[in-house]
DNA sequence: AGATGATAATCAGTAGTACTGTTTAATTGC
DNA sequence: GCAATTAAACAGTACTACTGATTATCATCT
């Protein structure tokens, strides 16, 4: 159909980001498609990575979601053997999330999946504007 | 609590886009609160202003939103006076959405207080950053 | 030690959103 | 003038993430 984007939208800002938000789900989620894990459990798996072991309730607040939220995410890591519940020595209400082996190895793969289906989106900047693009957005985000 | 972004996420496209889109329509919406429209609504109101009476089809097309979804957004418009649903004289089966004095004046104002509410949400920018980052969004979207 | 209150994870139910599929009325093409 | 198509509307559905309640464990105070 070819429609196009209507000018009057164009310049009002949630419009612009929920198109590109949209998309960026959709291409991150089909490039980690093959990894078995959706774009918020392969944030998870990255987060583990860098931050280490971490109750189900930490890891929330990390990834500003809620703590139901993350018994679903954690289940379909959990399934796939990505990660393991381990009960925390020193609170045995919790969970100390670990990451397995291949848990690592997806998490690895899976960054790289997604560094290409970013550059996929963002084909019509080159790669400066690109990191250009990155920058204004952590900025505008401040530091919380 | 003011536990920062997790630094593995802030070069995820779709984690910074969602963030700052959900911060965008939350500002956005609030600033319009005060008109009884929202961000979807307003968003048609100007497509409206802008490119004159047309369908609820064609705005769904022109908007990028269902054409079911179109029926409820008309439908807080119309009850609130403004737009009119006026029978198409060209098909019968059609509305002419048509902007009434009220909803033009509804859509100018609403574009200034969406402008207010967008230069808070990228406070942390100056104004030629802002432009420069509305600029990539545009431009990393395309023609469609 | 025992009682009280808070907290981690879980689960069931719910709310919000936008969709699919169907219906009605009107149009177009044959 | 009849069949196929289309605009709008509506009911039901699917998806997502939430609220609230439950269970087990921990912390605190006496």
């Amino acid at each position: 159909m070819a429609t196009g984007f209507p000018p009057p939208l164009l310049d009002r800002l949630s419009y612009l980001l929920g198109k590109l938000h949209f998309r960026a789900l959709e291409a991150e989620g089909e490039g980690l498609a093959s990894l078995n894990v959706n774009v918020k459990q392969h944030a998870a798996l990255s987060v583990l990575v860098e931050e280490g072991p971490m109750t189900q309730q930490e890891l929330g607040q990390r990834m500003g979601i809620d703590r139901t939220t993350v018994v679903s995410v954690v289940d379909g890591l959990d399934d796939g053997g990505l990660v393991e519940r381990r009960r925390s020595p020193a609170d045995r209400r919790a969970y100390l999330l670990t990451l397995t082996p291949s848990g690592c190895d997806a998490e690895e793969r899976g960054r790289h999946l997604v560094a290409e289906a970013e550059k996929e989106i963002l084909e019509g900047l080159d790669e400066p504007d690109r990191a250009r693009l990155r920058e204004l957005l952590v900025r505008a985000l401040g530091t919380g």
